[in-house]
DNA sequence: TTCCAGGGATATA
DNA sequence: TATATCCATGGA
């Protein structure tokens, strides 16, 4: 285990980072948190003017956290006097994390129709029974493992009809190069993430976002939905979708992530907005 | 108790 | 292409 710091500034906030809806394997301990990511965890806890790490790889919760993208920069050039702003305001510690592409599929399918507390103890129930015992946490499974685990342990563990996605994506994962996957463009990516059973648009663009650096991308779920019921009424979650790729493009994953952590959270928000 | 959640597959027209 | 229905589960 190594430590280092992380000085505080406006531009990154660990509460706001890990509860946003982005990732789900933290726990909340005296005045920080604890991270599990991929079979690495780490120890964040607030020093009033800088975060304490203490983590197992230094180098790999600096490239995970995004810390050397400038922020202050994209939020300013979002910045539109209205709604988009009072989120940016009320998130704007987010980061987006670097998260693993393997561990990002398998959190988000589970996510599908799903609440966050459950798909928190599903994942964590996945990790303990699959994966590799790291002397007082469980490291995601490796693909692997997912694979060999089968259909009824999924639904063991309380993923409903998500079972079946999980078992039969795990097995056709194997046959998948990651290489070649990171080298699509994000539209050729998100096909082959479609062509698997049990991602849907939804669920593509949070992999294409959190696993894949993508930020072309502006999933649409329940949440999204409600922002923008009345600037886009009864318009079908992919093309509002679309749209809002067009009008943010390669902002597109920040902004949605500040609307998201915004809606969710504050629950109300103002409707006579700009967004339009 | 009922509603709903970071939706997707399937059938139908 | 567009809409309706079903799907398991449990937190709120």
């Amino acid at each position: 285990m190594t430590s280092f710091c992380i000085d505080k500034t406006p531009y990154f906030d660990i509460t706001a980072t890990l509860e946003c809806g982005q990732v789900f394997r933290f726990s909340p301990i005296e005045g920080g948190y604890t991270v599990h990511a991929l079979h690495h965890v780490a120890e964040v806890t607030d020093r009033g003017d800088r975060y304490e790490v203490l983590a197992d790889d230094e180098d790999f919760f600096k490239g995970y956290f995004d810390l050397e993208r400038d922020y202050a920069a994209i939020q300013t050039e979002l910045d539109d006097g209205g709604t988009l702003s009072e989120a940016i305001a009320f998130g704007k510690g987010i980061h987006i994390l670097k998260q693993d592409p393997i561990e990002t599929i398998f959190s988000f399918i589970v996510s599908q129709n799903n609440h966050i507390p459950r798909i928190k103890g599903i994942i964590e129930r996945m990790c303990d029974a699959l994966g590799e015992d790291r002397d007082g946490y469980h490291a995601f499974p490796t693909l692997k493992a997912l694979a060999g685990a089968g259909e009824e342990f999924y639904a063991s563990i309380g993923a409903g009809y998500r079972a079946a996605y999980l078992d039969r994506v795990a097995k056709a994962m194997l046959e998948v190069d990651l290489q070649k996957w990171r080298a699509l463009d994000t539209q050729a990516l998100r096909r082959e993430l479609m062509a698997m059973h049990g991602i849907g648009r939804k669920v593509a663009d949070c992999i294409l976002l959190f696993g894949f650096d993508r930020f072309d991308v502006f999933p649409v779920d329940t949440w999204i939905k409600k922002v923008f019921a009345e600037t886009y009424p009864d318009m079908p979650a992919d093309k509002m979708s679309t749209l809002l790729v067009q009008k943010y493009g390669k902002y597109s994953g920040f902004v949605q992530q500040w609307l998201f952590y915004f809606k969710r959270t504050k629950k109300t928000m103002d409707k006579s907005n700009n967004l339009s």
